[in-house]
DNA sequence: CTTCAAAATTGAATGAACTCAATCTTTTTC
DNA sequence: GAAAAAGATTGAGTTCATTCAATTTTGAAG
């Protein structure tokens, strides 16, 4: 079934994502170059090219299976929500940002997220842009949990709402991500002075 | 009191700008050449280096003027809000997202938007990134006015709601340049979505 | 008006991402 | 199992952004 080609792709598209995420983590983003990747992965530079339209869509994919984590995670807190909204939303956002920073730094978050808006049209641009859809969708799914518990207005959309605060708790992390010398517990703060206001319009009265 | 040297700084700083400025927007960013601006500018690729720190940020520099503008345009309908929370909201935005497009096309957008979250400190990041403050606080000052007109409930926070409302209509103005073939319309429809439900949230009974 | 110091300009040199024609490997065909 | 076709790999070459040592211009002082 699976050729021999089939099985060299596989394993080359691995040694590079591995060769890629070790050193990106170690060094960071520019001081890596194709060819430090590609030596480590045991191709040659060009052959990264095969494989990955840019430097940048490697660090994409790498960043995309991170997101993918987050997601995983963030399934358990929509499965059983806690009681309170502000709460229950607080809890599964915490998630979130703990999640991200464990194993990137900012300044791969910040390459990642330029990457994504700048070169849309790539492969793992894409996929980054579906998981962002996934996480609004996340978001979605719990106030709908919350709303089908009586805890949160009938009349309003859950999915509109998933996306305002999606795009609420996804601009406190870029400009977290922005500012190299913010901690994690501000932006914790920042985010829940949002959600606490947004718990309170949306609250079932 | 302006010596020459300070006349002929500010008259290069001028004639570089606007070289960029009309390059990039016939031919988009990347086929413009450091060399070709400067060339237009009448002065070496190594004089641009003097003004700015990096090509991006003479976009930034650019792109800052624009946004400038989309601020003071934004005055007049704060200084005098629609009767109904939504179309003032609404008409706001409206405000921005045309008057965004005016000059600059979707590409130069992407660029901008990734430039400001890659490279934060460098000079004109950090000026785009105070414009995007002084943004969310007319979005503030808005709520804040139709809140005093009795609009909208006193016991919400002005300045965390407009940053709730910038939050949202930032991210769907970046979907919208990320996805090039998405007319301007469907921008409107999908933020007047999100903007309708928040007037509704907020709306004073 | 010279002379000197400070500030700016210049363009050749550097370095890294990306391309592509030549070469090599795997698969298919007979 | 040999030959041809299809698919991959390779690394030298190209293209810019950016840097920096040498040079030129401006302003100040005597």
């Amino acid at each position: 079934m699976t050729g021999l080609r089939e099985r060299q792709k596989a394993d080359r598209t691995r040694r590079i994502l591995e060769a890629a995420s070790t050193q990106f983590r170690a060094q960071g983003y520019d001081p890596v170059r194709i060819e430090d990747i590609a030596a480590a992965a045991d191709v040659s530079a060009g052959t990264c090219y095969n494989y990955f339209s840019t430097k940048g869509d490697i660090l994409l994919a790498i960043v995309s299976m991170e997101v993918e984590e987050v997601i995983d995670a963030g399934r358990a807190v929509v499965a059983d929500p806690p009681a309170d909204v502000a709460i229950a939303l607080d809890r599964l956002i915490r998630n979130y940002y703990d999640h991200s920073l464990q194993y990137l730094s900012k300044e791969l978050w910040r390459r990642a997220v330029a990457l994504s808006v700048e070169a849309p049209e790539t492969p793992f641009s894409q996929r980054y842009l579906a998981l962002d859809s996934r996480l609004t969708e996340q978001v979605s799914d719990l106030v709908a949990a919350l709303q089908a518990r009586g805890q949160i207005r009938r009349d309003l959309d859950s999915s509109v709402l998933g996306g305002i605060i999606f795009a609420q708790l996804n601009q406190a992390f870029i400009e977290f991500v922005k500012a190299e010398a913010m901690p994690l517990e501000d932006l914790h703060r920042i985010n829940q002075r949002a959600t606490d206001q947004l718990a309170l319009l949306m609250a079932a009265r």
